[in-house]
DNA sequence: CCGTGTGAAGCTGTTCACAGCT
DNA sequence: AGCTGTGAACAGCTTCACACGG
């Protein structure tokens, strides 16, 4: 029965793992509506997805299904907060004090479900030392390799500007951060091990306007 | 010779029109280090990608490159500037003042090279009338249909919570905007003719975190 | 001879369709 | 009967490899 998956045999598209943050998600808003089941045929229409599409990415992982009935919600809820590791907390720290890193540290997503904000740092004397509402340090960015040696970061948001992305990452990687957000406009450069996601808005920006021009 | 595309015959794919970003980037990047002409094998190696990619990406276009030579920098970055609208200002306003939208109005790319950020909205009657640094005004949401009228505005950033987030896409559309981005966690539903790009950087966060725990 | 432009091959991810379980 | 799980078909994108032009 429970064929749980062989914990790194395929290796799981990118957009697969999307999805599930996606699935997630959706069950959430299920589970507040106070819907006990849901078939991956309705579950498909409610959020305009395709059916199949789910039931594939949900089988990777075991069979969580009930032939004939569907999945449970609150169940199928728990085993991907499971697979998407946030039953436990994340401690993630924002490199770059400024304009972005500092709505990051206001944003609700990066506070809440999973993931907590432990620190930021910045090269600005200016910032240094003082602390967002919410109590949230500003540490200057030389004190980064001793902060991550006492404490455990899973996740590093680089929020610098483009020139100094690279020294920042390098100071990650070195202090043992496995997996790095990346706001700055440039492609880094890390050890195979580590997972690197890019979110460059400049980039969203122009594909828009090219669509726009090719409209 | 110059055989111009046949403007929207074929779709040009999602990850294509990314890629001429990224390739803009690049040769901007040549040029200031005073390069007159790259092969797509040697921009290929520089920046990581694919050669053949890169081709392909280009003639989709036009015949921009030189065989036996490779491409003119400067007039590949000139031609890829229009393929992607920038060389005309699109203006953009933002929809929430919030962390996220008062961080973008700050943001370098967001303020340069073909996007102009024109005005703020937000519903909080403490932040409606101010104006940030650069002289931005932030306006009353309810002043945005009448805005639209008098301004012409390219993209519209929802940066609000969830919840408004729909009403707003909808004001947008009535407004006669024909670019979205969001960065609201949900799916927004519009007419097949707007273009929406989705940032959902708890999505992000997540998908690095199930890379972590599947390693 | 070198590098572009491009048909063909290869690959990855998505969708279909149905066997089998409940 | 209803719905999952899944092999097989399909579609789209990426990479290869080479003919052709400079």
């Amino acid at each position: 029965m429970s064929r749980r998956s062989p914990a790194g045999s395929e290796p799981v598209s990118e957009a697969a793992a999307r999805r599930l943050s996606i699935y997630l998600r959706g069950l959430q808003q299920l589970e507040a509506d106070g819907l006990r089941t849901i078939s991956s045929h309705d579950f498909a229409r409610r959020f305009h997805l395709n059916s199949a599409q789910i039931r594939k990415d949900l089988a990777m992982f075991g069979e969580f299904g009930i032939r004939g009935v569907g999945y449970d919600v609150a169940s199928l809820r728990n085993h991907l907060a499971g697979l998407l590791g946030i039953d436990e907390e994340k401690n993630v720290i924002l490199c770059g004090a400024g304009n972005l890193g500092q709505a990051l540290a206001g944003y609700g997503g990066f506070n809440s479900a999973g993931f907590r904000v432990v620190a930021l740092f910045d090269v600005d004397p200016a910032k240094i030392g003082t602390s967002l509402r919410g109590g949230l340090p500003v540490l200057e960015s030389a004190a980064m390799p001793a902060f991550l040696v006492k404490t455990r970061v899973d996740i590093g948001v680089i929020a610098v500007p483009a020139e100094s992305a690279q020294k920042t990452t390098d100071a990650l990687v070195a202090g043992g951060v496995r997996a790095i957000l990346n706001f700055a406009p440039v492609r880094l450069r890390a050890p195979e091990r580590i997972f690197v996601k890019n979110v460059d808005l400049k980039i969203q920006l122009e594909t828009l306007s090219f669509y726009l021009r090719n409209s």
